[in-house]
DNA sequence: AATCATTTTTAGACAAAGCTAAAAAAAAGT
DNA sequence: ACTTTTTTTTAGCTTTGTCTAAAAATGATT
């Protein structure tokens, strides 16, 4: 597979995520910041290739060997997402850059070593599952601080959206994965939460609080 | 830069550091497996982009900024070797393919995190030398083990060769980095050598001895 | 100095992956 | 049911990096 391969099957990958009956071909092109006709001819060689069943206008679906490397690709860029935050103190705002790049490293020895050497990690620096070598995936009762119940004990699990910005203003308000939250009252008005937050009490507006993954603990 | 440019400003610095007046047409194509209509076109295209200085017909060097281009790569090189070897315990002759994908990832600095987190090493697994961000290289007074003198003490600091069949011949013979070497007698037909090695004695072929890097102790 | 061999360059072609613009199909609105 | 709009595909072009085959330049040999 080429680089350009994989990242289309990345993108459908994550994009049949959400919408499991096809993906359409725009919303590839988006996703990749190029053009419809561009995605039509390369719907193309991946269906050639058996990596994803495609009938014109029909949108797009992988097939299990397309789903499997989709998974491979993806476990590859998280693992090295927990390097780079673990070993080289890189912050969670600066990883999906540089992973996009090593994602693309060739070697199966080199992904089963670096797994190792991180103790087998089932989740990424922004709480994203990591698949393991086949290709399973460990999921968690998570839901979205928005979705919260009052004064329960949660604990921050993920972020929805993990834009450079969103995490900065996570790192800013010093939410982080593991941190312990509650939800002291919701505001009617306009749904923004007042939460107890490492023993400080903090107020966070609906649309943090509709991307920000929490469980109970 | 692209992965191609790259490649090929990587391979002009190896073949300048052997023919320092100007690099064969040929001798690029022999290395990077490819023929030598392609390696005039891209130095046409290097050319113009300041990084070498070509005329026609009369071979090709390094401009400054080639040159300290390609120190970068090779620096990128041999940093995520030793992180190989240090870190993920790879054996000396696994590194260089996975290496060769790995230099050409583009960010300053992860390169600079990992090579603080490997303790800025000046050397890779093979003994070469590592440049530095500034693109210094740490020179050593290595000689090959065929020029050695007789009963002088010697460590084993890097391979000229370093093939996958050579190094783990190497390994069969416990000859590693760091090895106490002396040469207790030379054979005058073939070159032979007879060494004292970690306190064992064995028999060196010529050919081997060409091939190994030894510095006084 | 002239010829022959080798090396290098040019010319033209090809595959991969992208694009624009036009055509075709599907979906939506009346 | 028939337009209109949106989505998708096709056709044809571009760039990057490669190739083969032929031409040109260089170097070697007599």
């Amino acid at each position: 597979m080429t680089i350009s391969e994989e990242n289309y099957i990345k993108v459908i990958y994550h994009l049949s995520l959400v919408s499991p009956k096809g993906v359409n071909t725009n919303s590839i092109a988006a996703m990749l910041v190029s053009k419809a006709s561009s995605v039509t001819d390369m719907l193309k060689k991946l269906s050639e290739k058996n990596l994803v069943s495609y009938q014109k206008y029909q949108g797009v679906t992988l097939t299990d060997a397309g789903f499997h490397s989709a998974k491979m690709i993806v476990r590859k860029h998280r693992l090295w997402e927990v390097f780079l935050v673990d070993k080289l103190n890189f912050s969670w705002d600066e990883v999906h850059e540089i992973a996009e790049e090593l994602e693309h490293i060739k070697s199966e020895k080199l992904i089963f070593r670096l797994d190792e050497y991180l103790g087998f990690p089932s989740f990424d620096p922004h709480g994203d599952p990591i698949p393991n070598e086949k290709g399973e995936i460990q999921k968690i009762d998570k839901l979205l601080l928005s979705e919260a119940l009052l004064n329960l004990n949660y604990i921050c699990v993920g972020v929805k959206n993990s834009s450079v910005e969103f995490l900065q203003y996570l790192d800013k308000k010093n939410i982080f994965l593991g941190a312990p939250i509650k939800v002291i009252s919701s505001e009617k008005f306009d749904q923004s939460l007042t939460i107890n937050l490492n023993s400080e009490t903090i107020s966070i507006s609906n649309k943090i609080a509709e991307n920000l993954y929490i469980k109970l603990q």
